[in-house]
Formats: C-alpha cells, sequence, structure tokens
DNA sequence: ATTAAGGGCTAAATCCTTTTAGCTTTTAAT
DNA sequence: ATTAAAAGCTAAAAGGATTTAGCCCTTAAT
C-alpha cells in the first residue's frame, strides 16, 4: 500500500497531526503557515499519499459504501445497478452489491451481513412489508432508501416507477383498440409493483365501464416459469381465446411466448399482448408487443441522490415516482 | 452498532484478550479454562457480538472485499457478477462492483480507486495488453483474476469462454447449411474476444478450404450502433447479398436488426444470421438464429474459485477455458 | 517588566481488533 | 523446601487516521 500519514510527517519533518490537518484543509484554523502547508502538500503529492480507507472508516465510523440489494443481476436492476454506481463513484462511494433471488430470509441475511460490514447505507429492491420493514428499521440505524418496490408509510424514502399511472395508459391503450376481453398475469401478489399494477389494470378497465372479472387475474411470481404457468392456465381454462392478455414483467412475457410456442403457435392470431417492462427485442417480434418502458436511469439516479442527501445534507426521507415510458409498435 | 469486545470483557469480567481469543477458536491454545470459555460464548451469544469488520480489516490487513471490474452490467456481465456474488458471500467475501463502460482510462482509475480502498483482490473484464497489465501488475499488489478478457501470458490468471471453439462450432455448422459467403460482424479488435472469435470463424471456413476474404471482415466496436453500422456498410457496399452474417455479440445482432427493420426487411429471405452470444428472446424471433451461448455461471464460479484459492489456499494462478453451447434453433 | 494575545505546532486519545510477550498462581517433582 | 512446569489469564502494542486540548515562543500593549 502506499505511506502512512506517519511517513510523510517524518518526511515534513513535522507531527502527523500536522499532515492531516494540512491534508484536510484546516491549516488555516489551526494557523499552519503557508510554508510548512505548502511543503507538506508538496510532499503528499510527490509520494502520491491515498489515506488509508480503512482506518478512516474506523476513525470516522462512516465506510463511503452503500449496500446495493435486488433480487436479480437482469436486465432492469443491472441497469439501474449500474447507474447507481456511477452516480456514487463520483461523490466517492462505493457500491456492495447483494442478489436476494427473491427470497425473504436471503434478504434478511444480507440486510444484517452488509450492516455489520459498516455500510453507510442500503438501496434495497425489498419483498418485506409495512411490518418487517419496521422490525427492521429499529434495529438497523443508518438510511434506508427503498428502490422499485415501496412500502407504504410516509417516513419511508422510495424510489419507484409510476406502475399505476404506466399500466392504467397501457391498459387503456389496449382496451381502445383491441376490447376489454383482457386477462392480467401477475407477480409476488404483495409487492408494490403487482398491486400498483393490478390497480392501474383494474382502473383502465373501470374507465371503460367494465368491472374486472377476478378469475383473469392470476399472481404467481414473476419468474419465466411462472408465465408460463398463468398462460398455460389462461388458454387451458377458458374456452374462449382472450382478446388481449397484459404479463406485468418481461419474465412473464417470456413465459407467456414459451407457452404459445410449444403449445399454442397461433396466440397471436386472435389475441393481443401488451406487457409490463420493455426490452429492445420486441422491436423484432411479429406481431408488435406494446410495452412500458421504465426509466431504470431515473430510477437509479434519484435513489441515490436520496441516499446521499441524507448521509451528507441531513435531509430527510424523499419519495419519487418516476415516469414510465409507453412503447407502441 | 453492536458491542464492542471491550463491553463484552466487562460484562464477562475478563480482559478482551481473552474475549478475543475464546471468541477466534484459541481457546486451547492460550488455556482458556472451559468454564470462562463457556461464560463468554454465552454472553457473546446473547448480546448477538460481532465483530467490527472495519477495526478488523485494519489490523488484520484484510477487508474480505473483492473488487468486480466489468464494462457493463448487462445480460451476460450481469449474470456473472450476480453468480460471482453468490459465491463470494457464501465464503465470506463482499463484491465491490464497477463499471467501465469499456473505457480503458475508466478502468485505470476504478482500478486504482478499489486498490486504495483496499479490496484483497481484483476480478477484472479488461480492455488492457499484456503491457499495460504487466504496469499495473508491478504497482498492485493484489491477485487479479481475468474475466471473459484474457491476455496472453502464462503467469496471468483468468477465466474465458473459449470463444475461438464456439465461434469455429457455429460457423462450420453455417458452411455447412448455408455455403461460405460470410460476413464477420466483430467487436473491439484488440480484445481477446474479438481476437479468438475471428480466429475460430477463419479457421472454419479454412476447413471448408476457403481463404476468408479481408473485406468481409469488420470491427467497429460492442456497441449496438456498431452493429448498425457494420450491417449497413455490409449491405451497401456489396453488391451480392452475403449468404450469412455472424455478429459477434448479441449487443451487434440488435444493431443488425435495427438495420434490417429500418432499411432492409427482407434481408432474412436471402441471408442466414447466426451470433455469439444467446438470448432467451431469440427464439422467437422469425427466421430462426443460432448462436452460441457462453456459460456465464461458470465462468463466474470458475473466476471467483481461483481468487479464493489464491487469497486463502496459496494457490497459484489458474487459466480456464468454459465451454460455450450452440444453440441451433 | 509584566501580561495578554496570537502564531505555529504537537502529544495523546480515540476508533476496535488481534496478537505477542509475559505475569501470577497452582501443581508436580526432586 | 525449592524449583520447574503448567494453568489461566492480561497488558500493551500495532494498524492508520482524526481531533482535542494545550504547549511554547514571539510580539504588542500597559
Amino acid at each position: 500500500m502506499s505511506l502512512s500519514l506517519e511517513e510523510l510527517a517524518l518526511k515534513a519533518d513535522v507531527s502527523k497531526t500536522t499532515v492531516s490537518l494540512v491534508l484536510n484543509g484546516k491549516s488555516s484554523i489551526y494557523r499552519i503557515s503557508k510554508e510548512t502547508e505548502n511543503r507538506i502538500l508538496k510532499i503528499a503529492k510527490d509520494h502520491n499519499y491515498k489515506p488509508n480507507s480503512i482506518a478512516r472508516a474506523l476513525r470516522l465510523n462512516k465506510s463511503l459504501t452503500i449496500g446495493l440489494i435486488i433480487p436479480y443481476l437482469n436486465r432492469h436492476f443491472g441497469r439501474v445497478a449500474e447507474v447507481i454506481e456511477q452516480n456514487a463513484r463520483e461523490l466517492g462511494y462505493q457500491i456492495i452489491i447483494a442478489v436476494t433471488q427473491d427470497c425473504l430470509n436471503t434478504e434478511h441475511d444480507l440486510i444484517e451481513n452488509l450492516y455489520e460490514r459498516n455500510v453507510d447505507g442500503l438501496i434495497l429492491a425489498t419483498m418485506m412489508n409495512r411490518d418487517q420493514f419496521n422490525d427492521l428499521s429499529s434495529k438497523i440505524k443508518i438510511p434506508i432508501v427503498l428502490v422499485d418496490r415501496r412500502i407504504d408509510g410516509d417516513d419511508i424514502a422510495w424510489v419507484v416507477s409510476d406502475d399505476e399511472q404506466g399500466t392504467w395508459e397501457l391498459v387503456s391503450v389496449m382496451c381502445q383498440e383491441g376490447g376489454t376481453d383482457i386477462y392480467f398475469v401477475g407477480g409476488i401478489e404483495k409487492l408494490s409493483t403487482s398491486i400498483d399494477r393490478l390497480n392501474g389494470f383494474k382502473k383502465a378497465l373501470l374507465d371503460k365501464g367494465v368491472e374486472c372479472n377476478q378469475s383473469k387475474i392470476q399472481q404467481i411470481g414473476y419468474a419465466v416459469a411462472d408465465g408460463y404457468e398463468m398462460t398455460k392456465n389462461i388458454i387451458e381454462r377458458f374456452s374462449k381465446t382472450p382478446e388481449a392478455i397484459f404479463t406485468s414483467a418481461i419474465t412473464l412475457l417470456e413465459g407467456l411466448l414459451q407457452y404459445a410456442k410449444e403449445h399454442k403457435p397461433d396466440l397471436f392470431s386472435h389475441t393481443r399482448v401488451i406487457t409490463y417492462d420493455d426490452h429492445p427485442m420486441l422491436d423484432y417480434l411479429q406481431p408488435p408487443i406494446f410495452s412500458v418502458r421504465q426509466n431504470a436511469e431515473e430510477i437509479a439516479k434519484k435513489s441515490f441522490e436520496i441516499m446521499h442527501g441524507i448521509l451528507e445534507k441531513n435531509r430527510s426521507f424523499a419519495q419519487e415516482l418516476i415516469k414510465p415510458e409507453l412503447i407502441l409498435r
């Protein structure tokens, strides 16, 4: 590793206190002479001195490290993580990443683990409910910003897509063009993403005067296999081919496509498919699939911004709904 | 944070040395009585003691932290990162992630940055050449494992896909089925991925007795826009429509698809397209696109394994070629 | 000549663990 | 009754930075 403060002090023929003060810009407060200051600065520069971050973290009780806990590093969360990392780096923070695979226990373990490892804050795509979150908050004395999935409560910081609005817009378009006989292929029921998307879905139908039939709603999970399963259910359980199917995540669309390919190649001749989440490859699928593109970059940017505000500008929590974009093909 | 050693010591009515020794399993070496040991263990457990990892890192000069530097958190590297994180976690390591966006300067900055932040090792998808890497190695006194992109040299640890073999297999199939008038849409020329894929490509043609025409080879970069550009060049420069095009990354395929959609909708009626990298959505594209699937999981697993071996079992470097899988649709 | 004020710097404590060297007490051996 | 060995534990240093309290010296003021 590089030089220590002490070694610099030796070279500059002063105490390490003086070196530290100078390097931390406190020369004038402590009346270090210009001459001494310059000498120290030069020596530090010449030797490319970098303070030992561990020692500093120990002393200051601040590691300049943020934990990022997300379910997967898939396209969406990968992009979120990427942008969070870039934003964090510019402000001197590092990102420690960990994936839960949408397992609540893993999430708990990871939170505890990162907390013990002295991260300064946590950015979290959580599976917890309000109670679990409150429990956690009382134990964990570092700021938490929820990302992508929110928990109600006006003292909780979060940044999420406006899932309800996005779904409402998409489904409204579909109701206009394709009719209102539309099925909901959903994810993990209790997550805000599911709740909000389902609300937007129902609202769009209601706006057309249609009360949503409960049997058209399924919510198994967000895995590809879940999408396959739900599509299968829709196709096999109902005699009438649906006018439209809404998959509430790109993985679920994948499952649908897989089922269609294997068992229902003509699905698209009767049925319009629309999906939450966008993917560039959708541009090249026939027929065109309308989608809602989440603004991962903005979500990432805001969530780190809030974290940084809490850590360094003692701002308090904040909440942001990020507008998604409709992609009609 | 939780209790300190000192506080535990107070409660157990012993010195902190004793507590530390007990908790580190050195009771017998230092002849701590069974009784004292049990008392301390119980108190530690009751209070859920966790040693302060920063203090420990300072003392032991070991942070249990690995830096992972990759170009993007896209599908491939996202999966690699995910699996590395899981493997690392099981062995008590954390992953600090950073993305270069395929910029060499950024890469250098990040390496320096993570090194100064006391990571124990670096896993690196590098853009460096041999000389740059040697320069670096002399400065950086922690183990480095290259992932996905290798640098020749038999003292350098790396784990990469067998790009040459994979490309050779894929292109050979195409030569059989589609003919040998095949174009190479390549990435960043000096990277091992490009070199190896191009070698596999040439070799497959040579095996059919065809010397590869230099004009059929382009290498601009790995961005989607680069794929678009190269496809454009191929279509516009040559009067004859190619029998086949090989894109050497999924992003380049995306660029090709985009160009085709915009300017050459009938591309696929004359031309077969094959690609390095797989993507599930390819299953649903017409016509079928053959691909080579990299085994991201295995790449990730091996690269952490090597790192761990170096750090904890003082094994030396190792090199692994991971076999990719041909996907014929 | 004494006091006060200011200039210029530093010793030592602190953050928390780990580890070395060694202290005190008991037991066993001669 | 000594001495040696073993048992059981601890003081203190180390790791590197930050920060508080305060030392010493010079100059100016009374």
